[in-house]
DNA sequence: CGTCGGTGATACCGGGCGGGTATGACAGCG
DNA sequence: CGCTGTCATACCCGCCCGGTATCACCGACG
């Protein structure tokens, strides 16, 4: 009766990507026929139009967005599903930590020591991921815990164990007349006209418009900041990999950074507790 | 390649909780043979053992232990999208409240009152529902928000607002030497031969083994409390629902129960942000 | 120790459904 | 008024899901 299969949402969910069936079809390695026809199977079985099918082109409905969501989740869930199921048959219990390229590094190195010294210390695998990867990660599975970091992420659906609490320091180059003062507040280094702040991607992968250049990892943004080109904000802790042609100025005004250690709700793997327990000793 | 479909966690949940092929597929309505097959297939495809068929029995291996959690959430957010989404359809936002039936009264009337006298205010159904039946009402989309107690409830998963936080009291028969007492220890209040302590459930409504009488709802509880038979220990906004022959003496050493509004995690309903904001203001 | 009951697995078959191809309907556009 | 691009419809086919019949296996029992 209401029992959505996985399929349906996968033809759903690229549909709504690409608001376009043939381009769907085409990546759904299939014929658009069959994927109208099963969308409006979706749609009959729901009762509910999910898309307005206007002369050029396709639009989502509101009950279209909803699901749209729904499904991006549930595709993931079960995409972790399988590779926990499969993770748990074999006998080597692994744990993959997700973290920020380059956050963080000191914390992370503690904590694996730590953990390393425990007695039943599971193996650790450390995968490096762009900012705001590690809430995709855990959810699809690919990752069992990750470093995140309040207010920045979105830790709604994780468990969490606070680490560490950090203030703000604003990177500049060196050779920047601002690199000479010993605090600033944010909206000093907001406004700076020859050193715009450099912008990160939101989840979806865009760039909000702006002066400032467009960042992906932190190697690029410390060639930019060294050049002289940008600056940004970042936590007390990037202090650790900041080169000589950098400068880091307290912000006074700043929120407060807590980085914490996130793991799937409901996750009852021992080798997760087991290094959550680590890590609430450190 | 790895995709898990439905329909096959369906089938692989009922024979996790038969542990038989037989019973299971009468539960499903189908035979057993495709049945088994199906589990086959899907123990190939994730290329695992789920289940160790001795003879004389079913039982699940670890990786089976795994994939019946996943695959329950799964299922459960499977339905969850099918209704969020019919609901999204229709145009009346009707927001749906799960609450412990009995618990909270006066906090739940005076949001009702705050949320009715807000301008574009949603209209709310109010479920009661069992002893811990919030989480998964929220999970099954069967409730958009829920009132639940920390630290009794496992949050994990949902976002929250706190609302009020009060200590716990002692429910005692009025006519019991204890309800002459001004304060009680928990200590003392689980003590007491002639006045053995209620058992709730557990989630999965088992009770655990124990002197005092197997409770369902408050108003068994209240009964039996009149009659002298049990006490309980509940938090003290209780007190609106005592009858005469109650008395409720305040313990000096319990935890302070928290009741918070819950809602899922990552939820984009504007009806739900809306109730979230009235509560904040309480 | 043979038989029987109960279990899951296997063999085989039929129908329905998912998918493909060809084509239609329709709007925008030159 | 064709042309083009888009989604829907019509129709067919092959596969996979599910059903029936049966087997293989083991434990219980007299």
């Amino acid at each position: 009766m209401d029992t959505l299969e996985t399929r349906e949402l996968r033809y759903f969910v690229t549909v709504a990507e690409e608001l376009h069936f043939g381009r769907a079809a085409e990546r759904l390695g299939m014929a658009q026929p069959p994927l109208s026809r099963a969308i409006q199977q979706l749609e009959r079985r729901l009762g509910v139009t999910l898309l307005d099918r206007n002369r050029r082109g396709v639009a989502l409905t509101g009950a279209g967005q909803v699901l749209l969501d729904e499904a991006r989740t549930l595709l993931d869930g079960a995409a972790a599903a399988a590779r926990r199921t499969r993770r748990a048959a074999s006998t080597t219990t692994r744990l993959v930590l997700a973290t920020k390229a380059g956050a963080n590094h000191d914390l992370l190195r503690n904590l694996l020591d730590a953990h390393a010294a425990e007695p039943d210390a599971a193996e650790i695998e450390v995968v490096l991921c762009g900012m705001g990867d590690q809430a995709r990660m855990l959810r699809d599975g690919r990752a069992d815990v990750a470093f995140m970091q309040r207010p920045f992420d979105n830790l709604a659906g994780f468990d969490t164990e606070d680490l560490t609490t950090e203030p703000q320091v604003a990177i500049v180059p060196a050779a920047h007349p601002l690199a000479a003062r010993t605090s600033l507040t944010t909206a000093e280094i907001s406004d700076v006209p020859d050193l715009p702040l450099a912008r990160w991607p939101d989840p979806d992968g865009r760039y909000e418009p702006g002066p400032g250049p467009e960042i992906r990892d932190l190697s690029q943004l410390a060639q930019l900041i060294a050049l002289g080109h940008t600056t940004a904000v970042l936590c007390a802790s990037a202090r650790s990999w900041l080169w000589s042609a950098h400068a880091a100025i307290p912000l006074t005004d700043s929120a407060l950074v807590t980085t914490v250690l996130a793991w799937p709700a409901h996750s009852r793997s021992r080798a997760v507790a087991g290094l959550v327990r680590t890590a609430s000793r450190l």
